[in-house]
DNA sequence: TTGAAAGCGATACCAT
DNA sequence: ATGGTATCGCTTTCAA
């Protein structure tokens, strides 16, 4: 009930100790009687004393809290992110401010006012230019979350141009597929750049011809279903699409099976991420699966940790694992099961694990 | 490049001025000449000086922040929730604490916890429990987002239940469908639970039986491809199935379709929020259409108002709109356009007005 | 072990 | 129009 007028003083008072007292029992930083201490603690449960943040964190210098940077698009994969970046923090009694850079004007102002409130940012790659990263990280600590920021500032991510590059091997070789296109736009994010990256990478290392230009779209399932019309609309379709992620994928195989096409027969499709929709749809998707929360939870913690002080300022190179189903031609085995989480893929996942996952100047 | 040691003194003693005067001229509070203004700001400028939050916000008594608490789940919802009621707040130079409740076990706390921290306080309907959400409001303000709080505290929402109801009505009379299911848990979130009420309610309207039990399941895409094998495992099958959302609809149609069922003539299937998807799948959906984004915002913006003390203590209700397309056995004139959010429906829609909008004691 | 007092960085009242 | 100063709520030396 009663609350508001409630400061370290009051409670001195009504415990007869002294504000610091009271401070080193709140706390539990310095020595005290356990006689004092209990009389203390029972004052301050008797009138619900909570210590009042914003003294703390301007006497104590920091302020409890790091900031989330992230584009703010739909779906299950920004979503994770949040829910993992958020769980870690909250773990660490330490709150989470967001800002949505997507569709902003002067966001990279913005981003410079949060790092002002907060002890440390954690930035999704591709939000913000580099140059304001490197100002950023002069003022507090920063992580680069699923992309690459300047050098010296540590980030954490997979290897995404490995890891399209295995899936489209996967596709040219083990399916003989040629005529291939990319639905995704390099210039969105560092992630879809490096997956182009390694789409190419893989058709200039069986020295076959370079594909055409990426069908550039976004990375929502409406995306998809917008990259599908427009394949549908060429001349020569082409055999198979290696798509930026799950959900432009399943809007894909939407689109397409809405018009009459047949996956795999008439045309192969395949993700990235490996979200729980993709082993759920008909033909299943076939993908890669990155480990989106743990990423997440793990740039939290070092964040943290950087805001701390006790920091490895090391970057972080997680595995992926291409996970192959219906969708790129392989037989299935049979009907999707409804927790495609759980369930093993049908063929024994490759999996891809980075050289020197950990290294970093 | 330098910026730790800058505080108002330091600035203060650059310019040859008070303290109170740089207060004065960074706040633009107050009356100050117009030679010593520009000096000051040529002080601060010079040095790139930004009065710090902390003792801005104790000084003031107020954090420059508003919390916002929701379950954390994925998908265009709450995307579209969370950028509504980001860019709002941004707008007001506020920042946004995000608290993820879902799958924590004592998140009623944590959310006490913020509320320490912030301004005021949104929280999305079902999150916390009432008694909790009384013991917020009196220490915050606070505003219920969709679903509905203790009496006195303001709410923003739509009326789920009519237009549910409406939506029904529809499938009962102009398509004279019986055996209809719920797919949604009723317990998971107010408006769930709303949405069941309006799905029942039409029945007994029409003086027909009670629909059986609701096939309760999550609110994403993979609940509801769960919900279509449920369905499909039935003796008798429903003719159709009103879905508590959106994403769950999609989930059961691209489960009811990959095992050969042909929507609607097997299966009519409608959905909830008319996400941009909605009108891309093959058929269209039919669905309800609520301005989750505008919704958002208008949360944001009540509850910047009440907590700057310029407040309507009111609550909001907000228009819904029926969309007719496909799903429901409506003909589909024409393929769906890749563009489904610009495009007006087949039917016109029928713009479903609730009857006291805006009063709330 | 405990307390007095000096900040932390900014605001705002009260004189001037 | 400006400056001095108390204050916001808490932490943290420094003495006692």
């Amino acid at each position: 009930m009663s609350n508001s007028r409630l400061t370290v003083r009051e409670i001195a008072r009504l415990a007869g100790v002294s504000v610091a007292t009271v401070s080193r029992v709140s706390n539990g930083t310095g020595q005290v009687s356990e006689e004092t201490r209990r009389r203390v603690l029972r004052a301050i449960e008797e009138h619900g004393y909570r210590p009042d943040h914003l003294g703390r964190a301007l006497a104590a210098r920091r302020h409890g809290a790091v900031g989330l940077v992230f584009p703010g698009l739909s779906g299950p994969y920004f979503s994770e992110l949040i829910q993992g970046f958020e769980s870690e923090a909250v773990k660490a009694k330490t709150s989470v401010h967001i800002l949505c850079t997507h569709l902003r004007a002067d966001s990279d102002a913005e981003v410079i006012e949060m790092a002002h409130r907060v002890d440390g940012l954690a930035v999704l790659g591709g939000t913000v230019s580099h140059d304001t990263i490197e100002e950023l990280a002069t003022m507090r600590p920063i992580v680069v979350l699923a992309g690459d920021g300047p050098a010296g500032v540590p980030a954490v991510r997979v290897d995404n141009a490995a890891a399209t590059a295995a899936l489209t091997r996967h596709l040219l070789v083990d399916h003989g597929l040629r005529r291939l296109e990319f639905v995704g736009d390099p210039n969105g994010s560092p992630d879809v750049t490096e997956r182009w990256a390694g789409f190419r990478q893989a058709h200039r290392d069986l020295e076959l011809p370079l594909p055409r230009a990426p069908i550039r779209v976004g990375l929502q399932q409406p995306d998809g279903v917008f990259a599908a019309d427009q394949v549908l609309r060429r001349a020569i379709r082409p055999q198979g699409v290696v798509c930026a992620n799950d959900e432009t994928a399943l809007g894909v195989l939407i689109g397409a099976s809405g018009r009459g096409l047949r996956v795999p027969e008439d045309l192969v499709i395949t993700g990235f991420d490996d979200i729980p929709m993709a082993a759920l749809v008909t033909p299943p998707l076939t993908t890669v699966r990155q480990p989106v929360r743990e990423l997440a939870s793990q740039t939290a913690r070092l964040l943290l940790q950087v805001a701390a002080g006790s920091a490895d300022h090391t970057s972080l190179l997680h595995p992926t694992e291409l996970v192959i189903r219906g969708s790129c031609g392989c037989p299935t085995s049979t009907a999707p099961t409804p927790t495609g989480r759980r369930r093993t893929p049908q063929i024994a996942p490759q999996r891809h694990e980075p050289s020197g996952a950990g290294d970093h100047p």
